[in-house]
DNA sequence: CTATCTGCAAACGTTTTGCATCTGT
DNA sequence: ACAGATGCAAAACGTTTGCAGATAG
């Protein structure tokens, strides 16, 4: 299903096409490493370069974004809705929060930016971590 | 004025009296090599072991919190009231936000989670960056 | 006195880079 | 045809660790 694709204009080679299958419709919030063990099982001779560099071509054109949830190592979301997270502070579970918030900053407090966007972090301890 | 960082119930040493007089009032977000290289021109000795020991025993004493704001090294804040942060996406300047919003989510959204708290990330382009 | 801290250097995990070769368009 | 991608290995980067000696309380 290249065809599904096109419209990102970046080359559409087969370790790339594999990576775009592995996030299609995934809900959770992969590292680098993630995609790498996964795609490697199709492509034995993947390369980590191959990971990051479409990671890279893919944020840049807004397919996926970069999530800054752990300080160890970047991690990626395949679901570019907009939406917040929910991280448990025991276990790093991660939660999406499908919610919307309205959030006007008074002109004061924004010291001359433009605003483009937010997203908001809540923290909590999971139900497994509660026990 | 060791006696107002007695209440840490750490080891005062001079090093540790260094970083925290550093970031005592400092209203901007360093990086454990912008407090390495502050503190250095006190103690050429100083190492990262160090500042990082240091600066974990102040996380774990909540006197400073550790940013995510960057996602190629740690940040902390030394302020530690209650305030959100907004991000120039151009220069990756950062303004500190004390504004305080009401973010109640359904209880259908967090899974089980018991809630502790939250962070707000504005994006925006700075003055500068706007030009 | 001793639990804890310091400073150094080595190790670690993640991400980036250089480069020769290959390939989608 | 060729701009751009791949794969490999090496390097870079921030952070952590092990350990011998020093020191705050």
């Amino acid at each position: 299903m290249p065809e599904k694709y096109r419209n990102l204009h970046i080359k559409l080679t087969p370790q790339r096409l594999a990576i775009l299958s592995y996030l299609n419709g995934n809900r959770t919030h992969p590292s680098a490493e993630d995609i790498y063990k996964a795609v490697q099982k199709q492509y034995p001779t993947m390369s980590f370069a191959t990971v990051y560099n479409t990671l890279e071509a893919l944020k840049e054109k807004g397919n996926i974004r970069e999530l800054k949830l752990d300080s160890a190592k970047k991690r990626y979301d395949p679901d570019n809705t907009p939406h917040h997270h929910l991280i448990c502070v025991k276990c790093n579970e991660i939660v999406d929060i499908h919610w919307a918030f309205e959030l006007s900053l008074p002109d004061k407090t924004v010291q001359g930016f433009e605003l483009i966007g937010n997203h908001i972090e809540f923290y909590g301890i999971c139900r497994k971590c509660k026990k």
